[in-house]
DNA sequence: ATGCACCCGCGTCACCTGTA
DNA sequence: TACAGGTGACGCGGGTGCAT
């Protein structure tokens, strides 16, 4: 059989997990004693801690949009592959009608 | 040059979910 | 149960292409 050219064997080939979007767990260590999360002293005023607050979510947005981004361009990559994969198959199916039909007559 | 529609990235809020 | 992180939704400002 062999599908010519294409990298990808049928089917639901390896790379499809390639394009999903997981969380990554940032995994950021738990700081000692007085600490929050990530420096943040427990007792800092409520300004502080809203101001820590919005740049702790301003980063987590960006890096969500950047990972968004590029699953999309993954699921973008996957298409293209599974059209070309597509394109082959029909033209195989095509040639070996044309074969069997040529053995019949 | 200008007005307009469209796109993109950003910051923020609200909500949900997992974890200690 | 409080808290932190992820993400959808919303509004905003800047860039770009196009018609006038």
């Amino acid at each position: 059989m062999a599908v010519t050219g294409d990298e990808t064997e049928t089917g639901t080939s390896g790379d499809l997990t390639a394009c999903q979007l997981q969380n990554t767990g940032s995994s950021l260590p738990q700081g000692g004693a007085e600490t929050s999360t990530q420096g943040i002293v427990k007792s800092a005023n409520p300004s502080q801690k809203r101001e820590h607050r919005l740049m702790k979510n301003r980063e987590a947005a960006r890096e969500c949009r950047r990972k968004k981004k590029e699953y999309v361009k993954c699921l973008e990559n996957r298409v293209a592959v599974l059209e070309n994969q597509n394109k082959t198959l029909i033209e195989e199916l095509r040639s070996l009608k044309d074969i069997y039909r040529h053995k019949v007559e």
